[in-house]
DNA sequence: CTATGATCATCC
DNA sequence: GGATGATCATAG
């Protein structure tokens, strides 16, 4: 499947509450009381046909789908209610590969990003918002270039477990994984980089 | 077991 | 209230 035809599938899905579609297409959203937390993207990515797999790679070829939460302030202005997580930290690619080449730029160049309202986290509803692409582009990519040479210096000097989420500013490392003491890192983009690749707030 | 999908829980 | 670090379900 191409960016453009799963862009259309994704549009005609803008406006529809994503609770309901998880429950057809048999998506796990809570099992003993626990959240499935990544029930929503999973939800979308079956309602579009994509299939779900774990590989780093773009899961569809050349592109990237994410979605991200959304909430509403009490003007009515939503904005993102957490970071978002991009792609994981493999040490040794770090290192070896300039920002150019780095699966951060790739996967930040071919964002399909989905915005969704989070009601709470009893998730009664969830209506998928709107639906964009992203390109890193300009003054943007500076300084998310900036942060990902922070990374590997920090790396470099300090050590993969030195890394730590206050670092960056646009994107930050952060630790991500099944838990339990495995610990694996991944680039997350802050809220106002998110604000920014949704297009909201401004 | 560890990758992906992200959010939850806690600390400041 | 916001940021940081930890965690859950599923697939291979």
């Amino acid at each position: 499947m191409n960016k453009e035809i799963a862009l259309q599938k994704l549009k005609t899905l803008e406006g529809q509450d994503l609770r309901k579609l998880a429950e057809k297409y048999n998506i796990t959203v809570f099992k003993e009381g626990k959240t499935n937390k990544g029930w929503a993207g999973q939800t979308v990515e079956r309602a579009i046909g994509l299939p779900l797999n774990s590989s780093q790679c773009p899961n569809a070829g050349s592109w990237e789908l994410k979605l991200v939460s959304l909430k509403k302030k009490v003007d009515g202005t939503l904005v993102p209610k957490e970071t978002m997580q991009i792609t994981m930290i493999n040490e040794k690619d770090v290192l070896e590969r300039p920002f150019e080449s780095s699966h951060l730029l790739s996967k930040l160049r071919s964002l399909v990003i989905c915005g969704r309202i989070f009601v709470s986290k009893n998730e009664p509803e969830s209506i998928l918002y709107k639906v964009g692409t992203f390109d890193l582009k300009g003054e943007l990519y500076k300084i998310v270039k900036t942060d990902y040479e922070d990374v590997r210096n920090a790396i470099r000097t300090r050590g993969f477990k030195s890394l730590t989420g206050h670092m960056g500013e646009l994107v930050q490392p952060r630790t991500k994984g099944p838990g339990h003491g495995s610990i694996s890192r991944a680039f997350y983009a802050r809220k106002g980089f998110v604000a920014i690749i949704l297009d909201i707030g401004t």
